[in-house]
DNA sequence: TCGTAAATTAGAATTATTCTAATTTAGTAT
DNA sequence: ATACTAAATTAGAATAATTCTAATTTACGA
């Protein structure tokens, strides 16, 4: 039986940042990561901690999440629709979100590509460059 | 005195649309155009409206601003902060995104270019490309 | 094993937005 | 002009997503 690294890889950041290794961020790691790259709400975890019997409250898994994306253990992203989506996939990449079905896929770096990027007003950094495509159906 | 043509050009547009043109609609429009291309929150155009003091219901801004974006009159931009901005500029554009200052600010078209679209998944089609540009200070 | 800072929790609070249902109004037809 | 009707406005309640509060529990280094 081949072992998960996805969620082993996590886990692993887990350990090696400042957060403490608790039974309800290592059972939400577990959640987060079982399938590879993946995107959710936090209603969406908090659905699926209930539908496996355990009991971590709503509180914690937006705790959870929100320290997880501050530690680049997860990423998170704004969609037109007004939930924050929690994404396992922390390298820099894109989304195509589809409006009708709510659903935000990846898009392949390689498959998008900016070629000219406007000059940073005076005063500022660049923090990061998001791009959504939506789609409808 | 030169009257102000962005102001004129959005009651146009107004007239020609099926909306109805009442006092309220006016006066929004008046604050949102005054000064061209601008961006407001719901809440910023009601803090205008009793800053005039004029008396326009908060709902009636949230339904003035989601009819006029239906009617193309003005454009809504999500950001990563949790609001929905309106925007003057209805033209195909992008977007700096101030994270400390929650300050939205125009692309210019011709300063920002991508040179490879990923292909839309089956059975979707493209609506709209958004690039936010974040930026700290 | 102890001590302490960090984490968890339930439930209240907050924020942005939409809904409800009663009233008013714009603009068309008479 | 006047009346009619669908659309617009309104106050306030409702909703949805998220954060806060303050009490309790836990992880983990000393």
């Amino acid at each position: 039986m081949k072992k998960n690294n996805y969620v082993d890889i996590a886990l692993n950041s887990l350990k090696s940042s400042p957060l403490k290794v608790t039974k309800q961020r290592v059972d939400i790691i577990k959640i987060l990561f079982k399938e590879g790259n993946n995107h959710f709400t936090a209603e969406d975890v908090h659905k699926k901690i209930q539908k496996l019997g355990l009991n971590i409250s709503l509180a914690t898994v937006y705790n959870c999440l929100n320290q997880f994306t501050q530690h680049y253990i997860v990423k998170s992203v704004k969609t037109s629709c007004n939930k924050i989506y929690f994404d396992t996939n922390v390298t820099s990449h894109h989304h195509f979100f589809c409006k009708g079905t709510s659903n935000l896929i990846d898009i392949d770096s390689k498959d998008i590509k900016i070629s000219k990027l406007p000059k940073i007003p005076n005063g500022k950094k660049l923090d990061s460059v998001e791009i959504i495509v939506n789609l409808s159906d």
